[in-house]
DNA sequence: TTGTACGCGTTATCAA
DNA sequence: TTGATAACGCGTACAA
């Protein structure tokens, strides 16, 4: 069934056709009717091939997801859906891996599917600086801030990671923790953990008698976490009295650890968290940790986006994130 | 960049360039090297629109997963991604609600996207049975069984639901429980939950010393486990000691409800989960549950897929799956 | 208000 | 082994 079928079966020509199809002016109300009736009666659709190839771009817009099982990341990609969905567009969805180049890949979408912007969850500077200069259309990174790139179809929507990483040890510090260990990413390759490692460093220059005893790197991941907290446990020593760590996901993962040498939280050694994940709320103990805005950033970021493919400027967005005082840390 | 540039910079015509980029035969390999060299040098793909337009189908394969908040399906979707890559099928990913309907979706998605095959992550019968006859392209549905819907174009991987739902329930009257409650879905409406309380009334009647004291019917989520339990809880007297959630999710939202009552798991109340999810394993305490091989049904899923699309008929494989005993029972 | 004709980038058929 | 040419389904000037 094509739209030629739909000429010949309402006696109207092509041209006409395709313009009720595409709710142009300039058709008689009769001919709205009859050729609509015939497409409801038929289920027709547009061939989205035929459609994009005309226009030399499709009508969708693509979202690149940088780690599959990021928790925080499946939500925002279930606020955008539910959003453009009201909107009309058809979204593309790319899963990447954490250490694959997402600029790399948007080149290869567009120059595949065309979208009409694109969407970052996650991403890196470096990558950015290096190849994003070839992307034309509007794009939101989201998560990080690319304010400082300077690019003009780019906007960016994202926490204060240091910030946040200063309040949540700073509650530590107030709760009477001088010996901190961090757990986080690499601070060389994860721009992420650079700036809530700067936050932390900031967080203990103001409070000279707290200091942080460790910084472990590694995977955002259950098992990253516990490994990471072993090899804190392990150096005795220095015994730490709590821990923060860079996502909630290291978090459990250390706190089980920590059960798993006999110890208990927050009993012995308190835990923060980053993320504010559902599954925190229903951990034992309920995890204290600092709350992104999942659904708040996913709906400017997605509503930059729509701006800029009018042709608005790019935006810079900060969004407030908030500590999360649950049951994982202990005023000493 | 099109083909056409490519033939007039090559010097060679349009069927050439088109023979060379599809690696057909008869072309010198002269024209080959000298084609190519243009390619790789400017970067050329082809256009995926034009390509499909002229094809009348597209080179891709659909995936409806239905709900978006789950992780077992986000684990399948990953082992999916990686294998198709390594094929090189390009993956349409939709996401739907849990209520929506999943047949409905895929009627769209071949009108639209012309995929070569779909793969359903979950789905119910009573949608098949209506509506699915029109669907005429290779379909592979994972976690629940089509052998009995007889569809020539249908395969299906599955765990065998009421098998491991009795497995559990006997695991916990051999640990010398016999008050024990059960939280799932809607009876009704899912099927799933339909097979799973199957088990569990199998393994009580082979046990008549044992009872299932309550069955409450509630979304998976953590707070649907939670609100559960809640009830169970309240509604005293009958004090269980035991309780069998037909999801992971829903085993979190319950012990965490039942330290808020004041109790501890597994000392007072023991609880069995099921999926296997990996959150389980760095929970306190660990879970208890029954694993469901969730790489090995996303592998057998799409090698069915892949098969039916070379014309195999279609097969319904059920996946074995392992009671992981952990930390979550108590023994009476 | 309606109809005609062309082109989007590709594949495929046929003739050279 | 190669080249010319006709589709594929649609949007859109332009003409009627």
């Amino acid at each position: 069934m094509t739209i030629k079928d739909l000429a010949r079966l309402s006696g109207y020509s092509l041209g006409t056709v395709s313009r009720v199809l595409n709710n142009q002016p300039n058709v008689s109300e009769k001919a709205r009717e009859t050729i609509m009736a015939i497409v409801n009666e038929a289920g027709f659709e547009l061939n989205t091939n035929a459609k994009n190839l005309k226009q030399q771009k499709s009508t969708s817009i693509a979202v690149i997801i940088k780690g599959r099982n990021n928790e925080m990341f499946a939500d925002m990609v279930e606020h955008i859906q539910t959003l453009t969905e009201a909107h009309g567009y058809p979204l593309l969805l790319n899963y990447i891996d954490e250490d694959e180049n997402e600029v790399r890949c948007a080149l290869q979408l567009c120059r595949e599917k065309k979208p009409l912007g694109i969407l970052f969850l996650g991403g890196v500077s470096e990558n950015f600086e290096a190849d994003f200069s070839s992307i034309g259309i509007p794009c939101v990174l989201l998560t990080n801030s690319a304010a400082h790139l300077g690019f003009e179809n780019l906007s960016s929507v994202a926490t204060d990671d240091a910030a946040a990483a200063y309040c949540a040890v700073s509650h530590l510090i107030a709760q009477g923790h001088e010996k901190i260990a961090v757990i986080g990413g690499d601070v060389e390759k994860s721009e992420i953990s650079r700036l809530r490692h700067k936050g932390c460093v900031r967080a203990f220059a103001e409070e000279p008698h707290a200091a942080m005893t460790a910084y472990e790197s590694t995977r955002f991941s259950f098992r990253g976490g516990y490994e990471a907290m072993n090899r804190v446990l392990e150096d005795g020593g220095k015994a730490v009295t709590a821990v923060f760590t860079m996502a909630d996901v290291l978090a459990i993962g250390a706190i089980r650890c920590i059960c798993d040498h006999g110890m208990r939280v927050p009993e012995d050694i308190s835990v923060v968290g980053f993320d504010g994940l559902t599954v925190g709320q229903y951990y034992t103990p309920k995890l204290t940790t600092i709350r992104q805005q999942t659904k708040q950033i996913a709906e400017t970021g997605l509503r930059l986006l729509l701006d800029a493919m009018e042709g608005e400027a790019p935006q810079h967005v900060i969004v407030p994130f908030a500590l999360s005082v649950l049951e994982s840390v202990r005023k000493l």
